[in-house]
DNA sequence: AAAGCGCTCAACCGCATGCTG
DNA sequence: CCAGCATGCGGTTGAGCGCTT
């Protein structure tokens, strides 16, 4: 086992990116512990594994959510709750952290709203309370103190009616549009939902990008606007086998 | 221009689950 | 079947950045 204090901590740099997808590239993407000792890098296998998942893998999509993806994270929240992984596999090239991140900021920007709604309109009994946090039937063992802890920790399911947040979207987008894209990749299996988002390489990686099997990965190209691509380059082809 | 505030996102932690011998 | 280890998942935190006052 490694010694406490001898594992680095906080931000990667960039050495010890280059170095991890290094070591990915060779070992392939398990082993964690391993690839951690070999790669010479002061961290833990998790760690590696977490930035290789939340940063370093090809096929990552970066930048804002498109809205298609905002709907449809909103939609599929309100039928699994916080199951963020499984959420994340029908939005190929965004990670579980990301959507997640996505949700609190959103909830947050929902309740801000309602808060002011319900100053300007002191009358109107909105019950918000009610369609956000009554149905954390999943994953809501760590609520803490603060309304807002509770706020964010929807869980919300199927059965309680669409949550707050997919109503609002009413009027604009039509759910059975959505849900023909969800239905039409059940269950586990991994499907573009919106063509215009997914590039080519979703065609033949759907699967391995999230439940990565070694070798496969391997084959992945890269984007150019990878973290690491730029490290090397066009001319180094990082993935080559 | 500076301070304060809020937001985003990378990264950590602890627990759960899966795998292997 | 069981124990130990590896991996996955969800919750939480905090640094850094941009916007507002």
């Amino acid at each position: 086992m490694e010694l406490e204090g001898e594992m680095r901590k906080g931000p990667w740099t960039e050495q010890e990116d280059v170095q991890l997808a290094l070591c990915v590239n060779l070992y392939g993407d398990r082993r964690w512990d391993f690839i951690a000792k070999v790669s010479g890098l002061k961290r833990t296998g998790k760690s590696c594994r977490l930035r290789w998942v939340n940063y370093l893998h090809p096929g990552l999509k970066r930048g804002k959510m498109s809205s298609h993806e905002e709907r449809l994270v909103l939609e599929l929240h309100s039928r699994w709750g916080n199951r963020w992984s499984r959420i994340a596999r029908k939005l190929p090239g965004r990670t579980d952290n990301e959507i997640k991140n996505y949700w609190r900021t959103y909830m947050r920007k929902k309740s801000q709203e309602k808060k002011r709604t319900k100053l300007s309109s002191p009358s109107s009994s909105v019950s918000y309370n009610s369609s956000y946090s009554s149905s954390s039937t999943i994953s809501s063992t760590k609520i803490k103190d603060t309304d807002e802890r509770n706020f964010f920790d929807t869980g919300g399911v199927a059965a309680t009616g669409l949550s707050d947040a997919a109503e609002i979207q009413k009027g604009e987008y039509s759910m059975d549009e959505i849900w023909n894209d969800i239905v039409s990749s059940d269950d586990d299996e991994i499907k573009p939902v919106c063509p215009t988002l997914v590039p080519p390489i979703w065609d033949y990686c759907q699967d391995s990008l999230w439940n990565t099997d070694q070798g496969k990965d391997t084959d992945m190209f890269l984007h150019t606007s990878e973290p690491f691509y730029s490290l090397f380059g066009p001319e180094e082809t990082f993935f080559a086998g």
